[in-house]
DNA sequence: TTGTAGGCGTTATCAG
DNA sequence: CTGATAACGCCTACAA
């Protein structure tokens, strides 16, 4: 692998005029014309790790997710790699798969790997970015925000879209209704449960009981098995807020596998249905705009990056009613 | 940040003895202890970029995949890195969207950043991983392989699931089955499409005419746009194979749109339908063991990382058709 | 504008 | 077993 003194050794200069061009710093046109030849016929790449080594930091930014199975996750990723990869920032993407240790692991790896910035969507409600901050280096928290870290956050309106989902299904006449959101260790998911629980209060005069909120795995698994023990209560509701979109993919499993129309048994769901082949006619959705939402942190990050001092800024996205009228197209 | 030489400061020995005792190398227990200590009370972890900088080879290995937001890839991913993070090595995800230029970059970058191997599922048929072979670095090619590389290779039958689609919808009783693949310019597409070809000459006393294989953007709406077009010819067929699970969902999702059922117009997918919500009765999916496919692939390339040498292995992963019966669960 | 030289933090070699 | 030292490839004062 060429380096940079064999560059300089073929253009006859220094190295550090080499290290010039490569950094556009001022050159003779003359050397310029010959590092540039010199580097093109030896094919030369600069080594990122020896650049990175030197000057303390590199051009790479990670990203850190719990989930990359969750299209909501992949979506958010997609903004966040679009907006850095722009400015010349590379992406990766760690996955912790929900693993408080795993996240830790990869935190660690981006401080001793001396990366430039972390966006990470935290597995659990504490979330070790105190060693990246002390050493300078860009945080930003994305969907989940970190408590007690003073950093920049993007998070969606959880109360408001929890809010969203149940006024549908109020509007459509039901008045039985339960929700079934996330862990409870997870805020958004509390909040979800939260937005659910403040809208009853205000429209219902008998509010639900708190048997009526279940907390279920963010996952497919979790909605299915949720929703069938909800639906084999003796005295069932007669709707349901499912609290992200996985849920609500499990739950309106259970539901068509029994033949329940959203009709007989009402269904909102928060957060958009992947991959959906059938209409959902009669499905409110509250979409939720991840992909803004990647941008937003990105573009944030980027300013951290560049030096921007500051308190940490709180961004909050507010969820969107989609219209259950028949016929809608889903998917994408 | 703490350094080695703090370390070997606070503990009274040189930085060689530091290195050693991270390293597992003999050192007097005495000083062990001493350097395990010196290196707890100081927070110390070792610099990666100095560490990969002296060795020339980073713990890091790169899956380079072309769509991120495709569960196929995704769960692809998660095979990978379970292999690879139990061997130690972290994962990195690159998303190339498709791109030639985009994905040249990412092997660019696993080669200046001294990365230990790269899995790439390429987005063409020309791939530039020389560079990274010539410095001896380990490259396994997942799901599409790369012509002109004498690399390790996993990959799915797919003549064989082009073949167990279209063999479901034969013995369901269509005859005219037309094929929505991918790509001409996708090897994996054009392998699906052929085994719908082959399948239909064996058993068809009057073989489809080209015209009922056409080629798709292998997304849904590539599925969508296709689906629509059939559905409009005058003569159109009775039944379609969808060539991967995203143009399978939009398939289904015109389908559903009309009110067609698969008894009237029959439809199967090569691949698993990602997140349905319904049962999607009478569609013969063939199941692709993606996550398999990442395992094998970061198993080989764990080996490679090892030092195995000899020609490139080419693992041939089959596809299993699901029974197409009501009531089967969908999802996960 | 250009070159020299030191250092980023670690590991490997080579004496002791 | 241990320590001094050079080297990985690059950038950046500093001096010319």
């Amino acid at each position: 692998m060429a380096t940079i003194y064999d560059v300089a050794a073929l253009a006859g200069v220094s190295p550090a005029t080499v290290s010039r061009v490569l950094n556009g710093r001022p050159v003779s046109p003359a050397n310029e014309r010959l590092v540039i030849d010199a580097a093109q016929t030896l094919n030369y790449t600069p080594n990122r790790v020896a650049r990175t080594l030197r000057r303390q930091l590199s051009e790479v930014v990670a990203l850190v997710i719990p989930d990359i199975e969750n299209p909501f996750f992949t979506s958010l990723a997609r903004g966040v790699a679009d907006t850095a990869q722009q400015a010349g920032y590379s992406v990766v993407l760690c996955n912790t798969d929900g693993d408080v240790a795993k996240e830790e692991s990869f935190l660690d790896i981006a401080l001793s790997e001396n990366m430039a910035g972390v966006v990470v969507a935290p597995a659990a409600s504490s979330s070790v970015v105190q060693p990246l901050l002390e050493r300078g280096r860009a945080v930003v928290a994305v969907d989940r925000p970190i408590p007690g870290a003073d950093i920049d956050s993007v998070v969606i309106d959880n109360v408001g879209a929890g809010r969203l989902a149940t006024r549908a299904l109020w509007e459509a006449g039901f008045r039985d209704i339960a929700c079934i959101t996330g862990p409870a260790g997870i805020v958004t998911a509390v909040d979800r449960g939260r937005g659910w629980e403040q809208l009853l209060e205000e429209l219902s005069p008998a509010p639900p009981g708190p048997h009526r909120l279940v907390h279920a795995d963010f996952r497919v698994g979790g909605g299915r098995a949720r929703m069938t023990e909800l639906l084999e209560l003796e005295n069932r509701p007669d709707a349901v807020v499912a609290g992200n979109n996985l849920v609500g993919v499990g739950a309106l499993q259970v539901l068509n596998e029994r033949g329940l129309t959203p009709a007989e048994f009402g269904i909102a769901v928060i957060g958009d249905l992947p991959f959906s082949a059938h209409p959902e006619d009669g499905v409110p959705v509250v979409h939720l705009p991840t992909r803004t939402m990647g941008t937003t942190a990105g573009a944030l990050l980027l300013e951290r990056i560049d030096g921007h001092q500051g308190p940490g800024r709180r961004i909050v996205i507010p969820g969107e009613l989609l219209a259950a009228s028949p016929g809608r197209a889903a998917g994408r």
